[in-house]
DNA sequence: GTATTTGCAAAATGTTTGCAGCTGC
DNA sequence: GCAGCTGCAAACATTTTGCAAATAC
């Protein structure tokens, strides 16, 4: 587990946001999860832990979550609009393509590719997105290692 | 112009589709782009040459241009569902933040850094998707460069 | 006590499906 | 001529908005 609700105070209150039991029940919902979750499965679990939830809260929840930098949108292939927990500060993602368990690297050694790509291009690389597909150690076929 | 209608026609007839008046309005639209656009979009170029055309057959098309390798899907950040044309083989996305234009490019360095995040998590990593966002020549405040 | 937040219902948006008529080959 | 394609309308899924009641601080 990695936020309590003591941090969760922290960041949101600091925005000016205030705890509620709604978010907090978002949160823990998200805090507790290593797979990428489409809004409707995280209200799913949110409303397990606070029935009298809606889903336009775990919307609303989300996007101040992504602003608060707690939370991270996620782009699969097919469903679009996932969310993970964010754990590193500049991190790239590593997502496993049978059950979406979803980790986070900031390793990123990307500066000469970007370089040379920025010198063909003429553009001005400001950002960039890396995900990785493959699959986690569980999901491994070959899972010949202890 | 990189796709004529003969091409086309090679392309599609190879794997049983017909060629049509609106898949080449559709295709005409998305050869003469160079941003990402959004079906709806598409659908305006496209509905320009063949004012018959129903949106619906856009995304049709659009799935079989995808199918056929002709068309790319592109993941931006608001919208998620973009289309841009697909220059290269294995072609990585640099995109302008500015006016969405697309370049491709094949160059990709990341072995390196693949097989390290491979050892560290576990991972057998099978693919990778990468986009770089900054701004295009055109777009770019200091135009020094003449 | 007040400004923020919530949940409902409803609207808006984006995508898919069913089906009768049309069209490329 | 026939299979495949098209466009309409309608279904469907997802996200956003308006508003009165509830709540954190």
């Amino acid at each position: 587990m990695s936020l309590d609700a003591d941090q969760l105070y922290q960041m949101l209150n600091a925005r000016g946001y205030k705890l509620t039991a709604p978010r907090r029940a978002v949160l823990d919902a998200v805090a507790g999860m290593h797979e990428s979750l489409s809004p409707a499965e995280i209200y799913e679990r949110a409303h397990h832990r606070y029935p009298r939830l809606g889903l336009v809260t775990v919307y609303r929840t989300l996007d101040i979550l992504v602003k608060v930098g707690v939370v991270r949108r996620m782009h699969l292939d097919d469903g679009c609009h996932s969310y993970a927990p964010a754990q590193a500060a500049h991190g790239h993602h590593l997502i496993c393509s049978s059950c979406n368990q979803v980790v986070e690297f900031a390793e990123c050694d990307l500066d000469g590719l970007l370089k040379s790509v920025a010198r063909k291009t003429g553009f001005r690389v400001e950002g960039h997105w890396l995900q990785v597909f493959g699959l986690c150690p569980n999901c491994r076929p070959d899972r010949s290692k202890g």
